[in-house]
DNA sequence: CTTATAGATGAAAATCATTTTCAATTAGCA
DNA sequence: TGCTAATTGAAAATGATTTTCATCTATAAG
């Protein structure tokens, strides 16, 4: 399943907000980018195309997007900022470029086990989990003279 | 392998650091604690000891110790403000409590094949990742009258 | 045991991200 | 069309983190 603009649109008037073109603005800026984005990077971009948006909107758009999980947010390697990403909030996980941060998504995590032994060895009620693997994408290895090496 | 304070005193010396009643201090903090805590908490039980450890002490020690590995970062939940937790830099992942913050460590995640599978794909060296489990452990859970349903 | 010095410290200021406040504006229902 | 609650943007407030800089000190060298 695929967001578009209309389906987010009809879940938002679905939970009472409303659709002003600010909104409309920053959702289509979200939509049309393959890389996770800063609240900043978002308003960046979303300037360029009504100059009055604020920092603030785009904030509180965020917020109200991630609360109705239209998208999601990602915890990045060592720095923690969190990055939001473009994406449906089905079940996935990255692999992210530490060197040019390209993110792939995959949603095979085949943790189901693990996560049944957790829930009885701890009586937990796992909810979720997070899943990033972090790497070295072609482009970058071929960029660097030779390996280093990392540790997570 | 555990981490004790001679241990990471000579990790620092090792490394050209030198050996204060500071870092002392907060790397004992940071030792004899077991959960997860972010520097203003840190910079709080340091200062329990010595009043005069400011805080920004306390973070340029934060980082030097996660530069050699030292101590890690932890990514709870939704907030993404970067917890710092007491543990060996050993490969161990975590499953946290969203509502207490309980943090419970594992070190058996059986990714192996996994990652094999995503660095052939992707043609990406994966070196490291990340995985947390998120959850609701018993004590939180009999508290609540009914469940609650949450997504990840 | 001194001494010299690079590295470490703490206070205050600077920076940067995020949130709050509030008056003006507007989407969407009646 | 008009009403009203929700939304917006500017500015201020807040909070976390970093930088600056003068002072201090751990430690290597003598």
């Amino acid at each position: 399943m695929v967001y578009t603009e209309k389906r987010i649109e009809h879940a938002l008037r679905k939970s009472g907000y409303k659709v002003t073109p600010q909104r409309r603005i920053i959702i289509n800026a979200i939509i049309n980018n393959h890389e996770h984005l800063t609240p900043a990077e978002i308003h960046e971009r979303v300037k360029r195309e009504h100059l009055g948006i604020g920092l603030v909107t785009v904030y509180r758009t965020i917020e109200m997007l991630a609360g109705l999980g239209l998208i999601c947010e990602m915890h990045a390697g060592g720095n923690c900022r969190s990055y939001l990403i473009r994406r449906p909030a089905e079940h996935h996980h990255h692999l992210i470029c530490s060197d040019c941060g390209t993110v792939i998504d995959f949603t095979d995590c085949d943790l189901g086990e693990l996560e049944r032994r957790l829930a009885e060895e701890t009586n937990f009620k796992i909810s979720g989990h997070l899943l990033e693997f972090v790497g070295q994408c072609r482009k970058c290895r071929e960029k660097v003279p030779a390996g280093q090496g990392v540790d997570a």
